[in-house]
DNA sequence: TAAAGCGACACAAAAATTGTTACGCTATTC
DNA sequence: GAATAGCGTAACAATTTTTGTGTCGCTTTA
């Protein structure tokens, strides 16, 4: 299951986090914790779906492609083509079972429903969202260590 | 990645088509084409929820503990435990990343938010629901054989 | 023209899921 | 009351999916 979706996230905030520079996808890679090559795969996937932009070559490296409040996470599952949370079992039914035969069918239903609900509720939060979040839950961690300088050196 | 949300919604479906027998685990699993043992631990879930009734020995099986109009889809995933669609990425992100050090929780948000609305999806679906779809498919197949024995012995 | 970076592919490693074997226990049935 | 059918569970094997690596070519900037 995905935590390219979670890994996607990461690398779009780091990216909103610093606006304007070109990062390289080595760079990516160090902060996130991976590999290079790991980082170029999700991104390219996010290019497809014009979200980030890419430049070869010397200076080259990643940026957004557009204002992070203007990129919802809606838009990053579907270019990561990671709509399927539900999968079908894919085992051989019996061939006299009626249930076996189309249940599959009936199952698509319900999962297309839910994935509609999924995609409203990523609707609701872009990248900018995110940034926020984390940058004031680093201010927080920050002053709640100079309140208590307890354990090493109050960092 | 679940496809055993699809199995025991096959699983029930199935039972709640032959209301009043006993279904073995091997019967079923035969039917789902899959081993015996799958289907216990998959069962074995389901009645930790209440929603199927056990019984060993000669004779036992397993049975719907409840009317099928009454077992919505949110309750199998519920009981599943299988409310984990999207996963944190797991790998150490540098330690003076800002973004690394945050976005996990930021994200735990926006999970909880999209598991939500799974399964307020997931509340209007029942296991009768899936039934009736899945013998009306199975009428309309039938019909669409007789008005053309085209292919094999009108079967 | 050399070096920095992406693009892409093939392959390796790791993780998660699924399937299998085996054996104990319980309640029928004869 | 003994034999048998069937669940309960744990350990292990096989498969599938995901993630990570190595490599090499191409492009652009310095």
């Amino acid at each position: 299951m995905n935590s390219r979706f979670s890994t996607a996230v990461h690398i779009l905030t780091l990216l909103a986090s610093m606006p304007g520079e070109r990062l390289t996808s080595e760079f990516i890679a160090v902060s996130v914790g991976t590999n290079p090559v790991v980082i170029r795969r999700q991104l390219a996937l996010l290019r497809n779906a014009a979200l980030v932009d890419s430049k070869g070559a010397r200076g080259g490296g990643w940026v957004l492609a557009r204002a992070p409040g203007q990129i919802a996470l809606s838009q990053v599952r579907v270019a990561l083509g990671s709509e399927a949370q539900f999968r079908m079992h894919r085992n051989e039914p019996h061939p006299n079972c009626v249930v076996g035969q189309n249940v599959r069918q009936a199952l698509s239903h319900v999962y297309a429903d839910a994935e509609e609900a999924v995609n409203t509720s990523l609707k609701g939060w872009t990248i900018e969202d995110l940034l926020n979040e984390v940058q004031s839950a680093a201010r927080r961690k920050r002053n709640r260590a100079k309140a208590q300088p307890a354990s090493k050196s109050g960092k």
